[in-house]
DNA sequence: TTAAAGCTGTGACCAATTTCACTTATAAAA
DNA sequence: TTTTATAAGTGAAATTGGTCACAGCTTTAA
């Protein structure tokens, strides 16, 4: 049995993957770790160590055939299986995630937004369905819901997560700065914060100029 | 002379850093590794790993001045320093940035908003200065920006960044799905794609399983 | 047919990071 | 004052992840 895969080269497969799809739209049917080290921005051998953990399937001497590496990837990270997603918070950010065209055709459906504003739900023009906060559980359940987004203010951020998680999601993406406190084995949080982002960069323009 | 901080280590201590700001508005005076431990989901050991690339700053024995560690983490990490962002592509996601109310106490400044529509430029009801997107480089290095947000789509992403890059900014956060390519030594790239966190989380759901 | 150049798969090596054990110090309680 | 519990600082060990060299195969060109 193979050793399981490690935490950096899952985040590279998923690049890899949407890389080889516009590959693969562009009419490239074959291509090497050299040119996907370049375009990737890492070395060869790095692909082919991230790649040999999918088990083998390229071939020596030539390179990768494009469509089979795409669907080896998306077979052994289970993306072909498509998943439904849910909003909390409908303010500007929300509303322009619940409106996010890439969703499209990405396998991702967006199938619940929520608010605790009742007047929100009424505002906003949209086809996906909208529910009050009190109900994110429920409905979370109900419509099979794997992946939450929560786009609240910081202090209702917890609150969020927890009714979420009652729900069963099993992946959070959190845009507010809290952080999440939670004890569930099985549910994984994303912390997608810009004004951390910012001060990150910040201090490695500092710290860089050593 | 100490060590260079490394990569993680930066990452946690600005985390670290907006902790210890909410600390002391609640009105902690004192805190130990434990707490913080408890706070940020790692352990105590790491917590005092991290703060020692700081130097000495705690009391053996009782814990640390909270007040004194947010200050040690603002000056090493150069937080301390305003810095100046702008955004470009003013949609939904681009416009959401512009008014983002958290900005406002953050120590970043957004003073320019960019796109190549000139329709969205009249649109926008905001106080920012708005600019065609050829203009980027020069009100990049005008106005002493930074900070670059991309959020236009992803066939002008690389285009944006290299106006940007060209302009002198030195630190990009890029919200859409494309690689940048840059051969800028002090340019540090941040990459915050939605759908690429959701397709991490799904492989996540189907790889923990194991 | 042969040689040269280029490719993948993989085990071994190496670097970066995390975890840990222990020393030293403080504070509170007895 | 003494004891107990608890704290930070730090070098060393352990782990993790990344780099590399090379065996074995393919393609192209001569």
């Amino acid at each position: 049995m193979r050793p399981r895969i490690p935490r950096p080269t899952i985040t590279r497969l998923c690049i890899l993957f949407r890389l080889l799809e516009d590959l693969l739209i562009e009419g490239k049917t074959r291509i090497s770790s050299t040119e996907l080290g370049t375009a990737l921005g890492v070395r060869p051998h790095s692909v082919r160590k991230d790649i040999n953990y999918l088990g083998e399937v390229g071939d020596i001497g030539s390179g990768y055939d494009t469509a089979r590496l795409r669907d080896r990837v998306r077979r052994k990270l289970g993306l072909d299986r498509r998943r439904n997603a849910c909003v909390v918070g409908l303010g500007r950010l929300g509303s322009a995630i619940l409106a996010y065209e890439r969703f499209a055709n990405s396998g991702y459906t967006i199938v619940a937004g929520f608010d605790s504003n009742i007047n929100k739900l009424e505002t906003i023009r949209t086809d996906i369905e909208l529910f009050e906060a009190y109900e994110i559980s429920d409905v979370v359940r109900r419509k099979n819901v794997e992946i939450g987004v929560i786009a609240v203010p910081a202090p209702a951020a917890q609150e969020a997560a927890d009714r979420l998680i009652e729900g069963g999601v099993r992946g959070i993406v959190n845009f507010s700065p809290a952080l999440i406190r939670h004890n569930v084995e099985t549910v994984n949080i994303t912390n997608m914060d810009i004004v951390r982002e910012f001060t990150i960069l910040s201090a490695h323009m500092t710290l860089d100029r050593e």
